[in-house]
DNA sequence: TCGCCCATTTGACCCAAGTCAAAGTAGCGA
DNA sequence: TCGCTACTTTGACTTGGGTCAAATGGGCGA
């Protein structure tokens, strides 16, 4: 225990040109000596346990966040004081842009599970950013990606059924776990069907249900927190919107 | 007519210092020969007619846009070949942002009603933003405030009733309106109920309906696409999610 | 190890909003 | 000016998914 612990603070303390995220995060496509620029700013403190606060909504803006290992979900509230899950956050995922706009967070971020964060200093990256321009290409285009995030999202809350919401929430996550080197088929929802529900405009006993038909339908296999995609087909199909039922078998011209 | 169109010409052909749109715009905050370097390098095409693309989804990105008149949707392609308006933009709103991300549009955008636009190669605003602290700090918040939109919209699509986002809709024009010089509680619709369904995850004849229920409880006056807002104070309550619905007066501690 | 608490599952019922259908109406082009 | 087309309104009916309720089951702290 203490032993496992001495090894991941080693790993959390890694500087992010030995950083195994440096491909999906800020320092993706700068050069090695912009890279160690960019790492002189960041800041690693403890890891974030279970529950912890990363920042609450309203707070003044300072920091980027960038998740280095463990899993963060953002939110706000609804006017009815409910809580809205508007994210969730893997490795090498940056926290906190929506509050560059005027300087106060807009949403709330806490741990999902043990999380260590790394921390850039706002005023310091726009100075570095004006001067590295692949770092300011970079800043413009991970925020564009959180732009193009906004329609598919509109698209998924607005015109698709719980199934199809369901099946593109399981997709993005299996294929963000891919991505980082983990298995795409297997794995652990570190969030509760409540906040999956949230998330996705849905009751969470609407998870419940079709988390419950999928696996009858031989689709996955849930077992609580532990989810295995046994058919990546099937489950694309759902969610890329299987408008058409009758299209399972390609049919003659008509 | 033609006199008509040789002032508008006037009107679309003014510089960036000449425009009532620079507070809402990108020159917003910055200083006035910065501002003069920014103009440098804007493109001023002639007007847009209704229907039609400033561009395409798929499309390379060069430009981004910036509304001088008129109105423009944006919208993509669900699975199923539907329409998905994924906004509305009024004068001083840019557009393309999403484009950043990977060189092409994710969207495309068509005119609403005759619309004069602003091109900025996007190339050349890069460099101009490294070489001008104010305007790359103005370019984050841009991008920053379309994040911010995102947990809007996914609240509102995700957790509210037809009423509440119908409600929401017309208080966000309404407030853009008054920002921009025109009435608040007097104005246009230019995009369809087809669209304003779209954009609000609703069927057209919901939104209908609606309009509908609002005029019978003297909220509203509208006919076709005129509205004019008789009730602002109820119409923010509807908006702000009226939970409660016998919270009307205050009650007795009970 | 036990017991409590909370997350999850499952069932029954209901309603907001979607779908389908049809009538009304404005605007535009020939 | 007429008539077509596209948009909008309104009505009737249906249904996906929400709500409420109760049972089940893990995990964690004492």
């Amino acid at each position: 225990m203490a032993d496992k612990n001495v090894i991941s603070l080693d790993k959390i303390k890694v500087a992010c040109r030995d950083c195994s995220l440096s491909a999906l995060c800020l320092p993706m496509g700068l050069r090695p000596e912009d890279v160690d620029r960019l790492d002189a700013i960041v800041k690693r403190n403890r890891p974030l346990q279970r529950g912890d606060h990363l920042f609450r909504s309203g707070e003044p803006f300072r920091h980027l966040f960038v998740v280095k290992t463990g899993a963060v979900k953002t939110f706000t509230q609804t006017n009815d004081g409910e809580e809205q899950v508007v994210g969730f956050h893997l490795p090498g995922e940056v926290l906190g842009l929506d509050a560059i706009q005027d300087g106060h967070h807009g949403c709330s971020a806490r741990a999902l599970e043990t999380t260590a964060i790394c921390e850039l200093p706002f005023d310091r990256l726009e100075d570095l950013s004006a001067n590295i321009p692949s770092l300011q290409h970079q800043m413009f285009r991970l925020l564009s990606k959180e732009i193009s995030h906004e329609a598919e999202m509109m698209t998924l809350l607005g015109r698709s059924t719980a199934e199809e919401r369901v099946a593109s929430f399981l997709l993005s996550l299996s294929e963000r776990f891919r991505r980082r080197g983990f298995s795409a088929t297997d794995f652990f929802l570190s969030m509760s069907r409540q906040e999956i529900g949230s998330y996705l405009g849905l009751a969470l006993e609407t998870v419940s249900r079709l988390f419950t038909r999928f696996q009858d339908d031989k689709i996955l296999k849930v077992e609580r927190k532990h989810v295995q995609i046994l058919d990546l087909e099937r489950l694309s199909a759902m969610g890329t919107h299987q408008q058409q039922c009758e299209r399972h078998q390609a049919r003659p011209s008509s």
